[in-house]
DNA sequence: CGGCCGGTTGAGTACAATCAATTCTGGTGG
DNA sequence: CCACCAGAATTGATTGTACTCAACCGGCCG
């Protein structure tokens, strides 16, 4: 793991969710208090990493979680034939670290430049003992990563290339329009190559979708990393029209 | 959700799973104390299900969250093309029930017949604010199952179907050795198609595959629901080595 | 005994993987 | 400011694998 250190600053980590039981119109929320922030801000140290830093490896002693500041990291896994597997792209005010048996279980890096808070798990732990409210917005959160992590899988069990790409491009603007972002445009930090190594496919067929999309008009590639939805009822017919409600999308839309 | 509802028996809801933060030797234990679950079996009732009981839908009022004691349960979401995607396959001391303001995010029907603990969140809830290390253990089964949703994701990102198969063969192993069950025979308690629908193969491609295997020595096939591994060394080699030594978990990302 | 469900097998097709050659792009230094 | 470079992305030709559709088996239950 290679990043700098600096001394505490800005108003503390933030977990932002879904709740899973109360109602909140498909947006997320803060589910931190500006209090309990500070209380995390005390036992964590804020670290940044530079696009394509490495952050942990599968298998490194997990001392720590992480809260995403700014940036996006993606969780990934090598399969023994080389490939690269990325199991979550992360963003901002999402937790990553995750572990079994005190080892992480996969690696990350950094998609974009990074900003984070580093949270030691022992410390993190006792706070949990004392603040039982705060656990619970971990819960929270982790039903939203779970929930994710189901839609991926879903996502992986589609065959068709456009479906599959539709079906991402519906994912990041659901995330885009859960955090109150604009979203004429979907935006796109991460390169084609780690597209494919999320929804299952080679970089050619990722190239490959794009044109045929494209060429039906069904979006418009304004250029690397911006993409529009051009023909919305096509959209939906390809992605499999549920914009269905998981963790992060809504049922309408512009 | 058609069940009967017995009154309150046994002793209490259990959960079972690797602490991410300690080492356990790859073997799942119970991380309730007996005083723990007894406080839960005040709050919950047992309700029985018999096998393929549609359990609840995707999108039903999500008032409760069930502790499983006895049985398989699975965790599916309908494509728009009528297809059924396995989310999960549920054992004895899972939870399930995963919600998003207020709604099942899957529909979850009886593989076997189940027998299960039936928890409303309103009070499991204000049993975590009064028992924060009630609360960590769920926190540690939620890191549990999105390890396992990842792997999942993982498993269908595979390409080859003997490969997928085997890979998850390898799962139930591995489920089956955590919980410390004899493990000279993998038990399927689940049919072929629900297997495809897991694995994100048709039911031809799911029969090949198992032929595949049997043909070239790996597997041998008791009966529907048996398999034993032959050739250890060919099937971890199609199955893609990772031995897997803990028994869940062999997940991905956060 | 007959139907039904879970499973197998077969023929043909479609789709993405693969390998490989080019083009495009953004970033760097001259 | 431009030329250059390296990495990213596109395109092409070919192959393989799993899907589809459909017919067929075999056990289990009534």
């Amino acid at each position: 793991m290679a990043a700098k250190v600096t001394s505490i600053g800005g108003r503390g980590p933030a977990i932002s969710a879904l709740d899973p039981w109360a109602s909140s119109a498909g947006r997320m929320h803060q589910l931190l208090t500006d209090e309990q922030r500070a209380q995390l801000a005390v036992i964590s140290s804020i670290v940044r990493f530079k696009k394509r830093d490495i952050i942990y490896r599968e298998g490194d002693p997990a001392e720590s979680v992480f809260a995403i500041s700014a940036g996006v990291v993606a969780a990934y896994k090598k399969a023994p034939d080389g490939r690269e597997h990325i199991a979550a792209f992360l963003f901002a005010d999402d937790l990553f670290g995750l572990s079994a048996e005190g080892k992480y279980t996969n690696s990350t890096k950094a998609i974009t430049d990074v900003i984070a808070y580093r949270l030691p798990v022992t410390t993190l732990r006792s706070r949990f003992s004392k603040d039982a409210e705060l656990e619970f917005h971990v819960v929270c959160k982790l039903c939203q990563e779970l929930r994710q992590a189901q839609h991926h899988a879903f996502l992986l069990s589609e065959k068709k290339a456009a479906t599959k790409l539709a079906m991402f491009f519906q994912l990041m603007e659901g995330l885009q329009m859960a955090k109150g972002q604009q979203t004429a445009e979907i935006y796109l930090p991460m390169d084609h190559s780690d597209i494919g190594s999320y929804v299952g496919m080679t970089l050619p067929a990722v190239s490959r979708a794009f044109k045929a999309l494209t060429t039906r008009g069904v979006i418009k590639v304004r250029d690397r990393g911006h993409v529009r939805i051009v023909d919305r009822g096509a959209f939906d017919k390809i992605a499999g029209d549920p914009p269905a409600p998981l963790g992060i999308a809504l049922p309408s839309r512009d």
